[in-house]
DNA sequence: CCGCTGTATTAAGTATACTAATACAGCAGA
DNA sequence: TCTGCTGTATTAGTATACTTAATACAGCGG
């Protein structure tokens, strides 16, 4: 379910608490699902469990899991969930684009970028 | 010209290389223009030449500046400086849309953002 | 030759990110 | 209540990136 790249430079919580992410906002984890234990997915990819449990933290401070002491990590609402990342994809669009404006590249330019990737 | 921010987590040397960058980009400094060398520079901002050194060894590695021993460092031609930096911001444009894309972002969505910056 | 350029090397110090080990606290079923 | 699971907090070790420092080399030009 979830594959670690030791190569890849972004920290592994990281690509824990983004791969849960896309999970849970495609909808492969309805909301309220229990997502698996700090131990036990800590087994599961051979890695220390306080990695997970940052990874957890991470996705509970951003809002997409809520956790109750002994009982475990769970989905938040659907809605909320896509909201969340839709407002992170908005924030690098933007940021992108600005970038784009700052230097000077038409409309036309960017609207070429745009439109060849949908 | 430049200004450091040493609570931002970027490195300094990045912080440089990006600022003179965009300043070469929108013309502030012309083809062939020689930059300050390493050592004014870093007496300037108040800090180890070394990592001007690095900042510039970077715009050179990435084709923004040439450098010769003896002379200093100097902005490479316009046409090809602009290419290099609308290069870097098309990719993390696309990057974006395809993230939007993969959460299922409708084009309408994606659009209004776009629309909304230009 | 002298004083400026860029460049390379080596070392050290510092900060930060990451991971690990351990202990604590709450929940629920046997 | 005990046991075994949950999440959470604390502390420590490790690795890596960044910056600084000191020094040396090499090329250019007045």
């Amino acid at each position: 379910m979830i594959n670690l790249d030791y190569k890849d430079k972004r920290p592994i919580y990281e690509q824990i608490s983004d791969k849960l992410k896309e999970l849970m906002v495609i909808g492969a984890f309805p909301e309220n699902t229990r997502l698996p234990s700090v131990r036990s997915l800590a087994v599961d990819l051979s890695i220390n469990p306080n990695t997970i449990q940052r990874a957890y933290a991470e996705l509970e401070r951003q809002g997409y899991v809520y956790s109750i002491k002994g009982k475990g990590s769970f989905v938040a609402e659907t809605e909320k969930l896509r909201d969340l990342k839709v407002d992170e994809i908005k924030e690098r669009l933007i940021e992108a684009l600005d970038n784009a404006k700052k230097i000077g590249m038409s409309d036309e330019e960017i609207m070429k970028v745009v439109k060849n990737r949908r």
